[in-house]
DNA sequence: CGACTTTGACCAGCGC
DNA sequence: GCGCTGGTCAAAGTCG
């Protein structure tokens, strides 16, 4: 799925919290971060017990993967067409947080950018669901964002 | 012309 | 039972 990318573990809501000292001294040079542009030995944490409260919801197994991204702007894009369907404010959070989805047909994957009022150059992308498609665009740009991207541990 | 963005309103679920 | 939050959709407008 996917050119397997870098995903890492979103523990819970309880952000905002020891956040502050941990990106700011996440100061990880680009040279340590190569690896990961190939190195994906991540393992697909899937641990979602699925909300199945919603509406029209299935109640199939809804995985959800989120990674932090360093990046000055709140667009990534990983090759795939994002299409903004909304856009709430967060209540830990002085940023809003845009909801995205994927505008291929057939293809319902949805993404969360939301930024960390405490460090605005840490972004947080929450990917939901799984492409069942090619990129349209060509992924070069996202590797090169993979490059100056930074798995943030969960503490 | 087509695709995408934006804002407001609406709905459902949960808490109290 | 009511109120609140989060999440989603819709129409209009904008950009390429």
């Amino acid at each position: 799925m996917v050119n397997s990318q870098a995903q890492a573990q979103l523990q819970d809501h309880d952000k905002g919290n020891g956040y502050s000292s941990l990106a700011t001294s996440m100061e990880i040079p680009d040279s340590s971060i190569l690896g990961v542009t190939q190195s994906n030995s991540l393992p697909e944490v899937e641990t979602e017990a699925e909300i199945g409260k919603k509406r029209g919801e299935k109640k199939a197994t809804k995985p959800r993967y989120a990674f932090r991204t360093r990046s000055q702007v709140d667009i990534l894009d990983d090759g795939y067409r994002w299409r903004k369907y909304g856009q709430k404010a967060v209540k830990n959070n002085k940023f809003p947080r845009s909801y995205y989805r994927c505008t291929y047909q057939g293809c319902t994957v949805k993404k969360q950018v939301q930024r960390l009022s405490i460090d605005e150059g840490i972004v947080e992308t929450t990917y939901e669901g799984m492409h069942s498609h090619a990129i349209e665009k060509s992924t070069d740009n996202f590797e090169h964002i993979l490059s100056q991207m930074q798995i943030f541990p969960s503490v």
